[in-house]
DNA sequence: TAAAGCATCCCTGAATATGGGGTAGATTAA
DNA sequence: TTAATCTACCCCATATTCAGGGATGCTTTA
């Protein structure tokens, strides 16, 4: 008999697949859960007698990607499968180097599920396709984009100018020159490639600098 | 015996609910569509023998919106419930004004699920409590901004500042005085009541203006 | 330890944006 | 048929951005 947890934020999304897993006779479900934390308290007041944890990749308070994190730290014989939407191709990115036992997009069919599910109980890793093609693109992509680093300093500027701040503002609100503001902006602009104010506010917004 | 068809794009998400729904024994699932025109396409070579159409209101090419229209032109006695990520609120304003017989978050459980099913079939709407404040809090939203117009030529204007352009360069592509263009600037300034470029780059991401 | 990167500050001059005005014809709506 | 709105244009003054530099001390990394 193998244990299962699933956590989503969505409860229909939940319910469903309770509901085509209860098909199963050998899997039996513990405990659906709506964030991170639920899972992570579960685990650790039940001995972690666990086999399968099932997380979207998006959810509030704590991400599946930390909540994988955690899991593998603190319970490593944990297997974990991770499903996503395929819009979510950035997030991916940040899962390749956990150890992730397979990622499932939620175009994937009852049947691939099964597989997935079956697949990483019996001790091996499952990819789909689709994943695998989002991964590879969001590599290929990282590589043509050598890769832009911010460093603290700059990422707040950036934020402060797509926030409408002016220079004098944005230095005064960092207790900074003038000057030394207008020197992150020029490298800014030149880091990142763009030509003005409006480009830098595009990329913040993009990149989920502010908000 | 009702009629049922579900309509999303992430094929987990409809097994999930055709798994739950197989356990009513006077619910027949008809077809599972990953897009709009699936579902019209079915409704117009079966003479529409359909009772109730369940749609994500989030669908590529045809979305859940553009939908619901459709089908409530042509086959005015289906009825439609829509479900939805809390998130897309903003879309939700949008079906204000169509006939759909409910709405339901996808955070909403099985049980819920069910009992819009039936209330809806009976004949009444049901509206889940979490998208009916959703829908108060954009309409109320919608009332604090009193609905911001912008002309096609702002609309250009904005558009182009949003991509970097100088305000030399929108004036030679829309083949206006580089003054025309700075009165457009202005006046979007004090109607989306931001301070500078940066804001109007905002407010045109975050208004889909780009892209 | 030397090199590289980071954070901080400064200067100059040209280009551009911002804020304040105003004019005027064409179109649209009350 | 007015009144309002949209489109298009102009002027002026000031503020800010942008593009070149260059400088210092401190930390991290090779």
């Amino acid at each position: 008999m193998y244990t299962v947890i699933i956590a989503d934020d969505h409860a229909m999304f939940t319910d469903g697949l309770k509901s085509i897993l209860s098909n199963e006779a050998d899997i039996q479900i513990k405990l659906t859960a709506s964030d991170g934390q639920q899972v992570i308290n579960y685990l650790r007041s039940h001995n972690s007698d666990i086999d399968l944890v099932i997380t979207d990749i998006n959810m509030p308070d704590m991400n599946g990607v930390a909540l994988n994190g955690l899991i593998k730290d603190e319970f490593p014989h944990i297997k974990t499968l991770v499903v996503s939407m395929l819009e979510d191709t950035k997030k991916i990115k940040t899962l390749t180097d956990s150890q992730v036992n397979g990622y499932l997009s939620k175009n994937s069919e009852k049947h691939e599920l099964l597989t997935a599910i079956r697949t990483i109980l019996n001790g091996s890793n499952y990819f789909s396709e689709r994943i695998k093609e989002a991964m590879m693109k969001a590599m290929f992509e990282a590589k043509n984009t050598p890769e832009i680093i911010l460093t603290e300093r700059e990422k707040e500027v950036i934020r402060l100018i797509a926030k409408e701040y002016t220079t004098q503002e944005i230095a005064d609100t960092l207790f900074l020159s003038k000057h030394t503001i207008e020197s992150y902006r020029k490298s800014l602009i030149s880091k990142l490639q763009v030509r003005n104010l409006a480009g830098l506010t595009r990329y913040a917004l993009e990149n989920g600098l502010v908000d």
